[in-house]
DNA sequence: TGTCCACAGGAAATACGGGGGT
DNA sequence: ACCCCCGTATTTCCTGTGGACA
């Protein structure tokens, strides 16, 4: 009796999840889920809605001398995070690769990845793997040997070699040296017509390169503005027809989401990121997407944006953080001042045995939480007794436990 | 109006740590 | 393996200050 009255409930309860289906092809909403294919039929599609033609277009004229064998400049596109430079120059590779093999002009690309910092060595062992001729991160080689394997595995190649450096500026030690051998060393040591392509977030990157580097270096540069709103639309349209239930969104929604994401960064993949947890709010809920779910969205992901920062800070500070999130309770007032905070820190780190700063970093780390949000501290003058920094916190409680709850879990995690 | 509290925050000194050279 | 150098983190020291109070 009562079992089969569970298995209603949950077949029922499974009814109406799958009724109410916002997500038809989760896929389709994370980037990284998507396998290649998939990836490039979003972009052809992106592409197809006219959204980068001008970028497109440059890039193709810069890269037109090679059909008539003809030796292009180097190409440097700069741009914020997001605003669609390695897709478009990946993109745009496959497809003049694929001209290329047609007319029969040998191109060799390579898309040099280091969107994670590393230092000039393993850079450079990183192309010699793309080129087959290194295994990964030998230790105990000296520079020149790995130089000087790039240039064998390009030695006997006389067509055009494009290399794609996709965030430079991750070149953190000797990106002089690094640049040196790309642009000055390579490609007079090799038969092959060396091209780099540069894409970086900074565009003042070139500026404290080593003078001589630069004065080599002779490139045209592209800048990527970022998305407006309409391409967002164009953008995210194309994901709401892979991705979503065609019923499933009210009108004027990824207008707010384009208008909202255009505003705050015009970040193609923050925008996807709203969306896309629009649609899981909706889900749970069992509704349409409504503006309403947007905002409730984008208030999660500004949450979620706080506890992700926390976690990623240094010690120290999230001690002090936690630290505050302790006295204000204890005190059971809305403003605290900078000493018994720190008498509370002192405490919280013999605990998690973390060592104990100074009263005077601890200030410059009250400062600092206060620059990223996390508290309110101004100073305040109480005359005669002196002056002392109020320190308030204007996070919702539930933000604040599920912070303190983090750093919690972060110093055990260490034990 | 002047005093003086109790801390803020600047500057200099010092400790630390990582990378390169030998 | 060792040292040196340099940039960063932290400490030590110290001067500055808004305004209540007499």
């Amino acid at each position: 009796m009562e079992n089969t009255n569970v298995k209603d409930k949950i077949i029922k309860n499974m009814d109406t999840v799958v009724d109410n289906a916002v997500i038809i092809n989760r896929r389709y909403l994370d980037d990284e889920q998507l396998i290649h294919s998939e990836q490039l039929e979003v972009l052809e599609e992106i592409f197809n809605a006219n959204v980068r033609d001008y970028e497109i277009r440059e890039i193709s004229s810069h890269f037109a001398p090679i059909l008539r064998n003809d030796h292009p400049m180097h190409l440097a596109l700069w741009g914020k995070t997001g605003t669609g430079k390695t897709l478009t120059i990946c993109y745009f590779l496959k497809l003049f690769s694929d001209i290329c093999k047609k007319r029969k002009i040998p191109v060799w690309i390579e898309h040099l990845d280091l969107s994670t910092p590393r230092p000039c060595f393993r850079a450079l062992n990183d192309l010699a793997c793309l080129l087959n001729v290194s295994r990964k991160y030998k230790r105990g080689v000296s520079l020149e040997e790995i130089m000087l394997k790039i240039e064998s595995a390009l030695a006997e190649y006389y067509g055009h070699f494009i290399l794609f450096i996709d965030e430079v500026d991750n070149v953190r030690t000797d990106k002089d040296n690094f640049l040196a051998f790309l642009i000055r060393r390579l490609p007079q040591a090799v038969p092959s017509k060396v091209i780099l392509v540069f894409a970086s977030n900074r565009i003042n990157w070139a500026d404290n390169l080593d003078p001589r580097i630069k004065s080599f270096l002779k490139m045209n540069e592209l800048i990527f503005k970022p998305y407006d709103a309409v391409d967002l639309q164009h953008i995210l349209k194309i994901r709401v027809k892979k991705a979503l239930h065609p019923k499933s969104i009210t009108p004027g929604v990824i207008e707010k989401i384009a208008a909202m994401s255009c505003y705050e960064h015009g970040d193609a993949r923050r925008a996807v990121v709203l969306l896309s947890s629009s649609a899981h709010i909706a889900e749970k809920n069992g509704s349409r997407i409504t503006t309403e779910t947007v905002d409730h969205a984008a208030q999660e992901i500004e949450r979620d944006k706080y506890v992700d920062m926390i976690r990623t800070a240094p010690v120290q500070l999230q001690a002090v953080m936690a630290a505050v999130v302790l006295c204000i309770r204890k005190m059971h007032k809305a403003t605290v001042d900078t000493y018994s905070v720190y008498d509370v820190y002192k405490n919280f780190c013999s605990k998690a045995s973390v060592r104990c700063l100074a009263i005077r970093a601890f200030r410059d780390l009250i400062n600092e939480l206060d620059i990223y949000t996390f508290i309110r501290a101004r100073v305040i003058s109480k005359g005669r007794y002196g002056r002392t920094r109020e320190i308030v916190m204007d996070l919702p409680s539930e933000l604040a436990d599920k912070i303190y709850n983090t750093i919690l879990l972060n110093f055990q995690m260490k034990k």
